[in-house]
This record gives C-alpha cells, sequence and structure tokens, in this order.
RNA sequence: GCCCAAAUGGUGGAAUUGGUAUACACGCACGACUCAAAAUCGUGUGGCGCAAGCCAUGAGAGUUCGAGUCUCUCUUUGGGCACCA
C-alpha cells in the first residue's frame, strides 16, 4: 500500500498525453490560462520556475473537472541577448543552444505532469511565427507607428547595443549591469506615447481585473503630468525659448531659466553667448557623464550661466538669466524649465549655490498663519518653563499633528503635552496660573490638553531641547505673513537629519505648507493682478490668458518615452524594411515575409552600432520593392520584447498561415481569463503587450481591447538560506531531483502550500517531506474504505425510511442511501440459481414485508453484477452521495414513527442491527459537516489563488479521516476529487483503484452540502469584559436566553460576576456570549 | 525623496462583515516499535506562574462590550520609481 510515485506518475503522463483529455476544447464554456512562456536559458529550470506554472495547472484542472474547455499552452521566448550572450560563450551557435536548452526545459516541465498541450507549442523564433511579428511591424510602420529617430538613447557598451528605458535598473543594463552611455543614434523607435493615455486609463476598465500593484507600477510607469508650455522670449533675438511647467501658478516667482545641455538654444544663440567656450566645455562635459552619473551627482547640482543672454517672462516682461545646467533632462517636457526657487527644491538649491534670487509667488492663509504663531508662542512659554524647573516633558505627536489639523479644519488646533505623571501637580498648578483649561475641550480654541501618562513617553515626538529650537527657527526668523520656506528648508535639511526626527520635519511641513510641503498650492501672492487667487483658479485663468495670447497652451506629458525598437545584434527578427535612396525607407511587402534571418560565419556584436548582419553582403544588398531599384536591408534587429507582445494570440490559432490568427478562434478564446507570472514584467512585457493589442484593435486584427482580464503574480521562491536562488551562491535546488525524490504530486502540493502565492518563500526541503507524508496518508487511507469480499456478506439488510422520502439500506457496518423509488441488494445472499433481483425481492418481501416488483430493481441489477468482478471494492458504494439524517421514519407495525437520530437511537423499539447503524451514522456526521466545509473552502481557495489554505484544510480532514474506522467511498471519491488538481497522478490511480474506467478529471467538481455544514452541537465562547472564561457545548438551535441562563450559571463565569452588576450582554449567534460587568 | 506591499511562536504561515490569536506544516523534546538506526506511530510544544491566573500579533495612542483586523502617529523590512519641473 505503500505510495511509490515514480511509476505511478509516468504511467498517468503517458495516458493523458496520449487520451488527449484536457484537449476537449468542445465544450459550452472556455478558460483560456495563460503562463508567461519561458526564456530557455542553458541553466535549466530551477524550483522556482514552475510555481506560476504549477498554479495555473491547478487553476486549469480545477476548471476542467468544473466543465470548461481549458487552452492551456506553452512556449519558448527563444530570441534575445541572453540566448546569444550564451552562445557566444559556450562557442555554438544560438539556435543549436535554443533548440537544446528548449529540450532540457520541455523535459523538465513534462515531470510536473502538466496539462499543456504541445499541440499549440510556440517558439518565438521559427521563421513561420515572427513572420506575424515583423507583419505588426509592417502594420504600425505603415499607420506611422515605427519610425526612424537620431535622439541620444541607451547604448550599453558591454551588449553593444542600444537598450529601452524599460530595459534600464536604476540607469544600469538589465542584462548585464554595465553603465549605459547616452549616445546619439538611427534607431528604429514605436510611438507609444500615441497610446498613452489608452494605456492608462484601460487599467481602470472591467476588462482588465489585475492586482493593484501592478497596475500602480504602470501608472507609475506613465506618468501622465498635466500643464502649461510657455514661450520665453530671448532679449535681442528672434529666439525663443519654450518650458513645460505643471505649476504656472508660481511663475511670478521665476527668477532665472535653464535649459538641458542638449537643449538646440546653445547652438543657434552661439553669436550671442559672450561665455561660449565655458557653455560648450560645460555641455561636453555633461554629454559625457552616464545616466549614473547624472543620478548619483544629484546632490550637488552644477550648471553655467548664459552671459549676455536673458529670457523674458511674460507674465511680468521682466527679464531674468538663462542657464545650462544637467539637472534638466533633455528628453522630457520640453528641455527647457522655468526656475522657481521658492516653491521648487531642485530650483532652491541651485539657486543657493549659484546665489539667485527667490522669491515666494504662494502663500498659504494669513489667518492660519496667525493661529501657528499662536500654537508655537504657547509652545514656546512651556517650553521655556520645563526647562527652567528641570520638568521633562515630550511634545507628543500632538504638536505636529493638531497644528496640522488646525491648518486643516481652520477651527482649532491643541497642544499635546506629556509629562511625567508624579510632576502633574507643577504642571498643574503652572496651567492654572496662566489661564489654561486643562482639560480636552475639542470645541474651544487654543485650549491645552495634558494627557495622563503612565511613564515618560520617551520613543518619538521631540523634547523640550527639540521643540525650543523648533521655536526660534520658526517664530523668531520668520516673517508670518509671507513666511519664507528657504529657512524652513534649511532647517529641516539641518537640524532634522542630525536628531534623526523625521518628525520635526514633519512638524514644519505641516505647520507651514500643509502636507506636501514644497508642491503644496496655497494663495498667490506677489503676482500682480493674480495676487489673491487660489493656486488652482491661477493655474487655470494663467493658462486661458497664455492660450489666448498665443504666448503658451495647455500640455498633457508622460514619463514614458516611446519605445526603442531596434538591436545591433544578431538573434533578433531582422526588422522587414529596405533602404532605398530614392524611396526612403520602404516597408518589405507582405508576400515577401518573413524576413529570415540569414546564416552568418560571425554572429557576434560588432559595436559599431550596425549589427552583424551588415557584413552579409549579399542578404544586404536587394532591390527596393516600390522601385526596384537598388536597396539595401535594415540590419538592425527586433528586441527580445517583440515576440512575446502577441504570443498568446498565436496559440489560440498556432498554424493559421493566412493570418496571425483567425477571426472566429480569437473571438472564441480572447480575452485571456487567467494570467500568472513574475512581476518583473509589470512595466516592460506587460506595457509592450498592452500598447501591441491595442494597436490590433485599431486595425481590427483583434475583438478585445486589453488581453489579459485577471493577472497574477507570482512570488519568488528564495533559497534555503533566505538569499535568492543563483549558481552564485550554489544554492541552487533543481526540481528533477525533488520530484526524483519525493514526486511530481509532492513537489506540486509544496510549491502550492508555502505561503501566500503572491509572497516570496524560501525554500524548505523538509518541508516537501511534509506535504509526502500527507500524500501517503491519503493514498492510505483507501485500506479503511476496503470491505470484505463480497461473498462474505449474505442476506439483505435492513430498509430506513430517511427523511427525504427515501431509503437507507444497512447491512452490518455498511450502509447507503438509495434514491426515491430504487432499493438496494447486497449481491452475496442468493439462493441457488437465484438472479440478484429475484433474491432482492425475495429477501425484501419475506424479511421486511415490502411489496418490490421486478421494474424497480434496475439499477441495482447493474451493480450487483460489477460486484464480482472486482473483489476489492464494490460498486455498491457508488450510490453513497451522502447521508443526510436528520428525521427517521421508522416502520412500526403498519405505520411509520418520525423520530430524530438520537431519539431512535434510544429507542427500545429499534432493533439492535439498526441501532449499530444509527450510531456509526450519528458519530458520521461529524466528518460529513467536515467533509463539506472541506469542499467549500477548497473551492472558493482556489478561485482566489489560496493555495496554501486549501491543502492546509485537506489536511485537516485527512488527519479527521484517518481516526475512524471505516470511511465512506463517496467520502473518499470527494476528497480524492478536490485533492485532484493539486496531486492529479496519485489521485488518478486511486479513482482507477476504486473501480471506475473513466479517468477523474471527466467528474464533475463536487458541490458542497449546506445542509450537511451544520452541526448538532457548538461551541459557545463566553466572555466576561471581552475575555474568554469558558467554552459551553451547546445544542446548534439554542435560543439566546438559554445560553445566557446557562452561561450565568457557569462556576467559572461566577467567579468575575459574583457581586457585580451586569450592565449589559452581547450575544453572536452560534460564536460567543459577552458578560459586560 | 515619491508610490506600493508587509511586520503574528524556534521556522513557513492560519485567522475578511471587528467576535475563541497561533489552524496546518516544519522543527524540537519525550515515549512506543528496534540489537541499533532510519522510517512509522503516539504525546507535548507562545511566554511567565505550583496553581488560580496574568502577559503576548513591530512600537505608542484612539474608537469599541470586544482590535492581529478599523483610525492616527512612529519604526523596520521588501518591491518599484527616481533631478519627470
Amino acid at each position: 500500500m505503500k505510495y511509490e510515485p515514480k511509476n505511478i506518475e509516468k504511467k498517468w503522463q503517458k495516458v493523458w498525453e496520449e487520451s488527449g483529455i484536457y484537449k476537449n476544447y468542445t465544450r459550452d464554456k472556455k478558460f483560456y490560462t495563460l503562463d508567461m512562456f519561458p526564456y530557455p536559458s542553458g541553466a535549466g529550470l530551477h524550483v522556482g520556475h514552475p510555481k506560476g506554472y504549477i498554479a495555473t495547472d491547478v487553476i486549469s484542472r480545477f476548471k476542467l473537472l468544473n466543465g470548461y474547455s481549458v487552452l492551456h499552452p506553452m512556449g519558448w521566448d527563444a530570441f534575445g541577448l541572453p540566448a546569444e550572450n550564451y552562445a557566444i560563450k559556450n562557442k555554438v551557435h544560438p539556435r543549436i543552444a535554443v533548440e537544446e536548452n528548449i529540450a532540457t526545459f520541455k523535459k523538465q516541465l513534462e515531470a510536473f505532469g502538466f496539462t499543456y498541450d504541445w499541440d499549440r507549442e510556440i517558439n518565438t523564433t521559427d521563421p513561420e511565427y515572427y513572420k506575424w511579428t515583423q507583419w505588426i511591424f509592417l502594420k504600425l510602420f505603415e499607420k506611422g507607428l515605427a519610425y526612424e529617430s537620431n535622439e541620444p538613447v541607451n547604448w550599453c557598451p558591454s551588449c553593444k547595443t542600444v537598450l529601452s528605458n524599460e530595459d534600464l535598473e536604476n540607469g544600469l543594463c538589465e542584462r548585464c549591469g554595465s553603465e549605459v552611455e547616452q549616445k546619439p543614434m538611427r534607431q528604429w523607435v514605436l510611438k507609444m506615447t500615441a497610446y498613452a493615455d489608452r494605456l492608462l486609463y484601460d487599467l481602470d476598465s472591467p476588462e482588465l481585473d489585475w492586482e493593484d500593484s501592478i497596475t500602480d507600477q504602470q501608472r507609475n510607469w506613465i506618468g501622465r503630468s498635466e500643464g502649461v508650455t510657455i514661450k520665453f522670449p530671448i532679449s535681442n533675438s528672434q529666439e525663443f525659448i519654450e518650458v513645460f511647467t505643471t505649476r504656472v501658478d508660481t511663475i511670478f516667482g521665476c527668477t532665472y531659466c535653464v535649459v538641458a545641455p542638449e537643449h538646440p538654444v546653445i547652438e543657434n544663440l552661439k553669436s550671442q553667448i559672450l561665455n561660449l567656450k565655458e557653455v560648450e566645455d560645460y555641455v561636453l562635459s555633461a554629454n559625457k557623464k552616464t545616466n549614473l552619473e547624472r543620478a548619483e551627482l544629484q546632490k550637488e547640482k552644477t550648471g553655467i550661466r548664459l552671459e549676455g543672454v536673458e529670457v523674458i517672462n511674460p507674465f511680468t516682461q521682466k527679464a531674468v538669466p538663462l542657464f545650462v545646467a544637467d539637472y534638466v533632462l533633455g528628453n522630457y517636457g520640453t528641455g527647457a524649465v522655468m526656475a522657481v526657487p521658492a516653491h521648487d527644491e531642485r530650483d532652491f538649491e541651485f539657486a543657493k549655490k549659484y546665489d539667485l534670487a527667490i522669491k515666494p509667488a504662494i502663500a498659504v492663509d494669513d489667518a492660519l498663519n496667525d493661529q501657528t504663531r499662536k500654537i508655537f508662542e504657547v509652545a514656546k512659554e512651556i517650553a521655556i518653563f520645563a526647562k527652567e524647573n528641570k520638568l521633562v516633558a515630550a511634545f507628543d505627536g500632538g504638536i505636529g499633528l493638531d497644528i496640522a489639523m488646525g491648518m486643516i479644519t481652520r477651527n482649532h488646533g491643541d497642544i499635546d503635552l506629556q509629562v511625567e505623571k508624579e510632576k502633574l501637580e507643577v504642571w498643574e498648578k503652572y496651567f492654572e496660573d496662566k489661564g489654561f483649561v486643562i482639560k480636552k475641550n475639542p470645541d474651544e480654541r487654543f485650549e491645552l490638553y495634558v494627557a495622563e501618562l503612565e511613564s515618560l513617553h520617551i520613543d518619538f515626538g521631540c523634547y523640550i531641547d527639540d521643540v525650543e529650537k523648533l521655536i526660534k527657527n520658526t517664530i523668531e526668523n520668520i516673517e508670518f505673513t509671507t513666511f519664507n520656506p528657504i529657512e524652513i528648508l534649511k532647517y529641516k535639511k539641518s537640524e532634522a537629519e542630525r536628531t534623526k526626527s523625521k518628525r520635526l520635519k514633519d512638524i514644519h511641513d505641516y505647520a507651514l505648507f500643509g502636507e506636501g510641503s514644497f508642491v503644496e498650492d496655497g494663495y498667490l501672492i506677489n503676482s500682480e493682478k493674480y495676487s489673491g487667487l487660489s493656486s488652482q483658479e491661477a493655474r487655470e485663468k494663467m493658462a486661458d490668458w497664455l492660450e489666448k495670447e498665443g504666448i503658451g497652451k495647455r500640455k498633457v506629458n508622460y514619463k514614458m518615452r516611446d519605445w526603442v525598437y531596434s538591436r545591433q545584434r544578431y538573434w533578433g527578427e531582422p526588422i522587414p524594411i529596405i533602404h532605398c535612396e530614392k524611396c526612403g525607407a520602404v516597408g518589405v511587402p507582405e508576400s515577401d515575409l518573413p524576413v529570415v534571418l540569414p546564416e552568418v560565419e560571425n554572429y557576434e556584436p560588432t559595436g559599431t552600432g550596425e549589427s552583424p548582419l551588415a557584413n552579409i553582403a549579399e542578404w544586404v544588398n536587394t532591390t527596393c520593392p516600390k522601385c526596384g531599384g537598388a536597396g539595401k536591408r535594415e540590419t538592425n534587429t527586433m528586441p527580445q520584447w517583440g515576440g512575446s507582445s502577441w504570443y498568446y494570440l498565436r496559440y489560440i490559432d498556432p498554424k493559421n498561415n493566412g493570418a496571425l490568427v483567425g477571426k472566429e478562434l480569437e473571438k472564441e478564446w480572447m480575452p485571456v481569463d487567467l494570467y500568472v507570472g513574475g512581476a518583473e514584467h509589470a512595466t516592460r512585457h506587460l506595457l509592450y503587450a498592452r500598447f501591441w493589442h491595442k494597436f490590433l484593435f485599431d486595425i481590427g486584427a483583434v475583438s478585445t481591447i486589453e488581453p489579459f482580464k485577471k493577472l497574477v503574480h507570482v512570488g519568488l521562491i528564495m533559497a534555503e538560506d533566505g538569499r535568492k536562488m543563483s549558481k552564485r551562491w550554489n544554492n541552487v535546488i533543481n526540481p528533477d531531483d525533488v520530484i526524483d525524490e519525493f514526486g511530481a504530486d509532492a513537489m506540486r502540493l509544496y510549491e502550492m502550500f508555502m505561503g501566500p502565492f503572491t509572497q516570496s518563500v524560501a525554500w524548505s526541503t523538509s518541508g516537501v517531506s511534509g506535504v509526502r507524508r500527507f500524500l501517503e496518508k491519503v493514498y492510505g487511507l483507501r485500506k479503511k474504505v476496503q470491505i470484505q469480499s463480497a461473498d462474505n456478506i449474505c442476506g439483505a439488510g435492513i430498509f430506513i425510511e430517511v427523511g427525504n422520502g427515501s431509503y437507507l439500506f444497512h447491512e452490518r457496518d455498511q450502509f447507503a442511501k438509495i434514491a426515491p423509488g430504487s432499493v438496494a441488494f447486497w449481491g452475496g445472499g442468493r439462493e441457488k440459481n437465484e438472479t440478484p433481483s429475484q433474491c432482492a425481492i425475495r429477501e425484501l418481501n419475506e424479511e421486511l414485508g415490502i411489496d418490490v416488483q421486478e421494474n424497480d430493481l434496475e439499477t441495482i441489477a447493474d451493480m450487483t453484477s460489477k460486484n464480482y468482478v472486482d473483489g476489492e471494492f464494490d460498486r455498491f458504494f457508488n450510490l453513497h452521495t451522502y447521508l443526510d439524517i436528520n428525521n427517521i421514519t421508522v416502520k412500526e407495525g403498519k405505520g411509520y414513527v418520525v423520530m430524530s437520530l438520537g431519539e431512535a437511537v434510544n429507542n427500545p423499539k429499534i432493533d439492535t442491527r439498526t441501532k449499530t447503524l444509527l450510531e456509526i451514522i450519528s458519530k458520521g456526521k461529524k466528518n460529513k459537516s467536515l467533509l463539506h466545509k472541506t469542499i467549500k473552502k477548497v473551492t472558493s481557495d482556489i478561485e482566489n489563488f489560496r493555495f496554501n489554505t486549501a491543502i492546509s484544510q485537506m489536511m485537516i480532514l485527512v488527519n479527521a479521516m484517518e481516526k475512524e474506522e471505516k470511511i465512506l467511498v463517496a467520502d473518499y471519491e470527494l476528497l480524492v476529487t478536490i485533492l485532484a488538481p493539486f496531486a492529479p497522478h496519485m489521485a488518478e490511480e486511486i479513482w482507477e483503484k476504486l473501480g471506475h474506467e473513466q479517468s477523474i478529471f471527466l467528474q464533475s467538481w463536487p458541490q458542497h452540502d449546506l445542509e450537511l455544514m451544520k452541526e448538532s452541537e457548538i461551541e459557545i465562547v463566553v466572555q466576561v469584559n471581552g475575555k474568554v472564561r469558558e467554552r459551553l457545548m451547546v445544542a446548534a438551535d439554542v435560543t439566546e436566553d438559554e445560553i445566557k441562563e446557562t452561561a450565568l450559571e457557569s462556576e467559572k463565569v461566577k467567579v468575575f460576576t459574583e457581586g457585580k452588576e451586569i450592565r449589559k450582554i452581547i450575544f453572536v449567534p452560534e460564536k460567543l456570549i459577552n458578560i459586560v460587568i
């Protein structure tokens, strides 16, 4: 009986594959479940990779059992840098390396027994596949969404190719970690920004049901901001610079302007710039800096003034100096900004360094400033008093918070002061003398609240010393009416950092700016006719004016850039473009697709900005499809993310020669119902794929606006030492070894059991042995359902009519519920030459006096005949569905008596055999309840990706079943069915051993029975003042008054209630009763 | 700096309309079987206390009859973004 997974698993994998059982695509309901297809690396799988695949397989099998047609495909994302780098390193052709790696991966995956339909396997490097990747590019090109650009791009000197923004990690090459340079190069770029708004807004569409963490990341990445562009004319010139700002309301505080080093104005104004040499040197040195350097040096801002050049603020008509500085980005907005040092931290730093004017243009409410000052004055007095009298005290979160509250509510500001309890009297006297009210009264202004504390509050807050400094730095140095943010910033940087108290800094922010500090709105000051307007009103009015005067306009900007789509590498899809001197860039005609990646002797990158393809003259030189003249092929290739941006469509119709996907099939299967993969793709693959899908929707190739309905991200599996699994740490666990030792089912089960699915958890090999033990227990339970050979059982049993009109058949300890209108017969008691039916009729008539006709017995005849086919199990038990016995109708003479189960057991008129039966039934009821609770929980847990708790629940059930002497086959079958998605091999094996001829995956998923879930007795917790004092077992239908009475009489409760007045009793049905005294 | 998520025994983790904190699993300890070991089975396992009981869900407050769960403040960890005007 010992569970030996090895042969069992191989056997069923073969059976499933040959029968194609999960490839039934003709059912009414469809479910498309998709894994992020792997890049087949040389290292093979480690145990972390399959976690997502196991989850989709559990869901697939669950959906199969629920009557769905399930599409669950797998393929290979095999183009790209890593494959090529691996090939170069190991001196094999990438195609050969990829083939070998795929073979390894496939073998590894097959060992898990996944339901993949390998007939639909796709490979992005297959010309029949990338033909359509190229086709999509051509369509983008036709619609003007693929264009050539010479803008500076990210260049990785180690990988010798350009990279998209999405390919960077902290400014480094995501692949090799090299610093990326900014180089202007000719590139193919896809106009992803044209879809920015739709990519953003459709995140809220009902067609999309993703985790917030992923949608938040995408929103962040897209980075939409609304503002205006404003033209600043350059004095003594026809030129102007255009700036972008979201805070036009601060424009009266603009004291200078800045352009990025790349900005063309520098070139255009050469003649006007007096310090041209210096400026050019600066631009040169700035261009040399990598992104990383620019970012790392952000604390120290550099720049240089363009001497002789001034720009005119269109609102004030006053000239301000112009700077070039690399803290302004060339590729965002217009590459130029207006600097408002009073309200922008970066401008402030720069202005400080170069001693530029700082002019406030926004202030918060004067009345609030008055209020703030009063609060600070009170705080100051208290601080001084405490210090002089050597009283230890701390201003709690209160001072900052409540001041902030005062600002926000504009009604009251309190000061919370926490002091030592024993010194309270001193404080009370002081406050009395001062005329403060020492109690909380939120309705009156500026009152003082002294908290009674058990001990000194020391964890946080600011001590008297800090408060004193705070006051000095605010009250004494600041003009409150037009307070100066600079002083605050100074304080914020120095003091807050020194005391390491973020709290203190927040106090300033809150007290003086409200939340958000520099960027917070207020009302305009020093802004001529706009003074007095709120920031919001001013932004509208100023934008209106700008547009009316033609000086500027409203504009939306995105952080997201267009997608740099070409790579200077060999191992990618050739871009299907032919360059012709006469016609320019011309798309390869559709009929000539695919443009096959040619064989090449040396596929190492050249580093020149050309791909190795440029060296193959016979491939490069071709004719222009438009004019027939000489043409040269585009030699750049596509990035790895091209093929993966639409692969989910190809699975639907993988062999279609005429289209990337057939329209009918596409409508039938799309969208992907469930997509599972790593969160690292949030801003790359998932963004690109959504972009392409929307484009394909626009050209009518697909019918949905979003590709992936539900997205779940899989948590990483870390190594046992808590680090990432990596060859470098030598802590990689190979799934092959685990499967070899514990079996695929144990592996599957363990990965689902380790913790919440989306969370990363450390691997534990002893944890695998735990689930293996569980599987063995389930397998071993078969012993308990095995009955004696049918020959040993004789005679018909007793029939009892149960509550709903059906009969319960009882023979020895075996019993079954028979549907109304049918009767059961146990095959063993036949006399010679008697058919089972005849025997049944005879025994029923003779022993029980029940009148039964031959035609009542159809079902039974079939069952009994099978008894003898399989000696180990009795098909008879297949009829056991459930036992629903609350009331029993017992035949008594000619009449019937209805009684409860409990009554029946104690009724002297009931014969011994029946009593035994009833006792078994009452005992079994508890497990019925547990069984059906388990069915319910496993069902909802699978639907909600809570696999760990589903498995826990099954473990609880199995532990309970193990304690039973006998288990009904029907119950066992239910258990095995709900376990089947997790441990399909073992479930199938048990199912076969139980005598079934069809696969368990052709069963239906069981429904839980609410009636059976009910317990007859429940435990009620008795609390006194919220603390548990007693637990009472009571009948499930007990009333509130009854339980109150019982609870109050309990000895344990009396100890606590004796002599006390009971103020209230709270009763929560079926859970608890709380006595409040 | 900004955005998101999290913090519960020795470990992974349970506990969702606020109602029995620590389910399930691992580990550990003891016992049974064994010449012995492994495997298996049984018992125990948050802390303090002889006990009654008290204390415990990162810290501190608040709301409530009752808080792991809700509110506020703070700390720490993980992930993402980062001079985006």
